[in-house]
This record gives structure tokens, C-alpha cells and sequence, in this order.
DNA sequence: TGTATCGGATACATCTATGTATCCGATACA
DNA sequence: TGTATCGGATACATAGATGTATCCGATACA
């Protein structure tokens, strides 16, 4: 049925060379980078909205005011800018949680914080941290469905959220005087898990209904929960 | 920009009709009922495998034995049978919950169970119960994101949601005697949410690893810690 | 300021999936 | 057993998206 080309050289995803032939790097790029962060930036707006399955190249790059041109020129498919996106907003998030959760060690001369167990303090932070954007979800969740299907996607997905969690756990270790888990959590560890497994549950009933407020405030009990006794 | 045609009717989805023009019922369907089914369990199949974004009409007409012509027959998109495949899915699992989490109050006339705190074995039969298919969580997860960008499809999912909700509740409920539950957590309804935010956040690390018995030893521990004080 | 290279636009060829119109074997009913 | 209707297969027409080849204005460097 095919015609019978001899061996059409399968070489999936081509580009644009990083480097030329001679083995000088291409003139560089200001004005690339730019074409680069705003297709980006359009993509995550596009995939949020409709969905990787629904998205074509042509939309991302309607919304960032190129044409199909502009895209070859950066990416080799649509999985590779979503994956580039993803990598992209992952380290983005994670950053910020780890300054957000990080703790001040040397504030004071003196040592540990003398008000009071500030668990709920941690809490409430972590909750204000972690549950912040919707859209970022949805692209998250389309982005589990790929981990979930390829192995070496999955990996890179994990490494995100050990991330998170060793960010988390590392601001629980820091308020392990004043902690009281239950037994059944165990270890600070241990409770940092179940930090991560709070929030995908309150995750998945926030693009269910919308509610951010409702979610942050049930994140909230969950987290109470799971880290007082 | 668009071409002036006059006005083609936006006539969406089409297909068999269910009725003739006289009034009578098309001749009924035994075979047709078969192929209905063959379909759906094969779009199980390939929807699992692949993701709803990346099936093509053909991929579960091929899985199930058939050509498009049986699919367009049958249903009139893909979203269609999709969410067909959702309902029948959806329906089966909750009446399996909500068997397997059924108290049998009369079964003795002595009243309630005499043998300590069940609530160990709540938990247990819970895990065990709601998780068990990995490839129904694939499919779940997808549809979970078409409910995010669609109310008339989250009201949906959100009923089968209610429904799994309110078996647990009633199971909670039965148990009310021996249950302490934190004050976080509050009362039977608050505890049931809790279970199914516990039961999304194991799912969501279950799909990432899949590994189906750390999971369930996982939310054990989880339950654990929001059902008991 | 000249010029070589780059970045993106344009145009085109192709491929794939879809939807529909038609046809034929199967099946229910008389 | 005859026959009308049904269910699904086949063939075709079309749309839409992709990838590539080429072109031109812009920009960095001399």
C-alpha cells in the first residue's frame, strides 16, 4: 500500500541546530528567547483552557502572535513545548514554595521562636502556598496522564513533586519541638507525604468545583488532621 | 473572512434515530445492543491505554472488532460515547461501593455488633474497595478534565462523586459508636469528604507509580489518622 | 554603513481523521 | 418461507492539521 521508499531516514523531532557545522554556536539570540518565553507563556494560557488534546500548534501560536514559522523555529512538536512548558512552570512553583516555607534559622540570636507552637501558622502557609492557581492545575493533571502513560515522564514528574515535599518536610523538621503526630503519620517524613497527598485530594475537588476559598479552607482541616493529635 | 454562506444549520450530533417518523419503534436490537457493549468495553481498553486526547474513532472500532460504521451506528462523536462510557462505569463502581460498604443492620436481633470498634475494619474495607483499577483511574482523571472546563460534565462527575460520598457516609454513620473523630475533622459528613479527599490524593500518587499495594497501605494510614483521635 | 546570518512568515504538499452516502448480508416478523 | 427493515461494511468526499521548503525583513557584527 505504502510506496516503496527505500528508507525514509526515521529520525522523529528535528530542529533547528544548536550548532553549526563548523561547530560555532549560531549567532546567539535576544530576540529568540523572547519569541521562546512568549510562545510559552501562550501555551500554558491555550493548554489551560482547552486541554493538550484539544490544542493545536496553529492555537498556541495564535495567542502569542506568531505564526506556525516561529513554532518549528523553537520546538520540535507540541509534546516538547509542553514539556519545555512544564519543566519551565515546575521549577517556577517549586521555587517559590521553598521561599515561601523556608524557615529563617538565625533570626534571633537567641534560637527557636518563643510564641507559642506555630503549626498552624505552618499550616495556613502551606495551604496559602501550595493551593494558589487553577490553571496550573489543569496543566498539571493533563501532565500526570503523560506520567502516567511513559516511565521517563513519570520521572520527571516525581522529581517535582520530591521537591515540593522535601520543602515541606524540611519546614515541619524545622517545627518538629512543637509537633504531635499522629501515630498512624509517624515521622516528620511521613507527614510530609501526607501534606502532598492532602493537597492532590483538595486538588482534584478544586477543578471539580471552582472553589478556591472552599478548597483552601478544607486543605485547612485536612492538614490539621493529619499533622496534630 | 468568513465565507457568506446563507445560514447551514448547526445541526450537531446526529444520528439513528430512536423513533420513526410513524411513531413505531425501530424493529429493537438484540445484536445492536452486543455491539453497543463490544464498543464500549473495548473504548475502556484503548482510552486507558492511550488517553482520550490521542484515540482516534477507528482506534476503538478496531479494538472492538468493528468498523466506524458500527461506531456511527452507534454513537455520534466521541465525547458521546465517552461519556456513555463514563455513566456505565461510574454506575457500576458506585453500587459496588455501596455493596461492599452495605451494613447489614438487622443481622442479629441482638442489635449492634458486640466485638469492639470496627472502625479498623471500616478503613479497611474502604481502601480495599475504592481502590481497584488503576485503568479506571486513567479514564477517571481524564474525564475529571473535561468536568474542570465544562459544568453540564461536572455536575456529573460530581453526582457519582456524591454518590461514593454518601456510601461512605453511611457506612461512617453506622459506626458513629466507637468513632472519636478529630475535631478538625468534625462530624460523619466532614469525615466522609475526608475519606474521598484521602482516597484523590492516593490516586494521583498511585497513578504516577503504580504501585496498587503501597497505595493502599498508604491510605490506610491516611484514614487512620482522620478517623481516629 | 555594509553584509552575512538569523528569525520568522508564507506557501505548498501531504497525510490523517472525520463524516456521509450507499450497499449488502442478517434477522425479526408475517 | 418470504420479505421488509435493520445493522454494519465499504467507498468516497472533505476538512483540518502537520511538516517542510523557501523567501524576506531584521539584526548583530565588521
Amino acid at each position: 500500500m505504502t510506496p516503496p521508499t527505500p528508507a525514509p531516514p526515521p529520525a522523529r523531532r528535528r530542529r533547528r541546530p544548536a550548532v553549526r557545522p563548523d561547530g560555532t554556536a549560531p549567532r546567539l539570540t535576544r530576540r529568540r528567547g523572547e519569541t521562546r518565553a512568549r510562545l510559552l507563556e501562550a501555551a500554558f494560557r491555550v493548554f489551560a483552557a482547552k486541554g493538550f488534546g484539544r490544542v493545536r500548534i496553529e492555537d498556541v501560536c495564535e495567542a502569542a502572535g506568531y505564526t506556525r514559522g516561529a513554532f518549528y523555529s523553537n520546538f520540535g512538536s507540541l509534546d516538547e513545548l509542553f514539556f519545555a512548558l512544564y519543566d519551565e512552570r515546575a521549577d517556577l512553583i517549586a521555587d517559590q514554595v521553598a521561599a515561601a516555607l523556608a524557615v529563617e534559622d538565625g533570626a534571633g540570636p537567641g534560637g527557636a521562636d518563643p510564641d507559642g507552637p506555630p503549626i498552624q501558622a505552618v499550616i495556613e502557609r502551606v495551604t496559602a502556598t501550595l493551593l494558589l492557581d487553577r490553571d496550573w492545575l489543569l496543566v498539571k493533571t493533563d501532565f500526570l496522564l503523560h506520567a502516567a502513560r511513559d516511565r521517563a515522564v513519570a520521572e520527571r514528574l516525581a522529581a517535582h513533586r520530591d521537591r515540593l515535599r522535601a520543602a515541606v518536610e524540611q519546614r515541619l523538621h524545622a517545627a518538629r519541638e512543637w509537633l504531635t503526630l499522629p501515630s498512624a503519620i509517624g515521622d516528620v517524613p511521613g507527614a510530609a507525604r501526607a501534606v502532598v497527598a492532602a493537597y492532590d485530594g483538595v486538588a482534584t475537588q478544586l477543578l471539580l468545583d471552582g472553589d478556591l476559598p472552599a478548597a483552601r479552607a478544607w486543605l485547612t482541616r485536612l492538614l490539621t488532621a493529619l499533622l496534630t493529635r
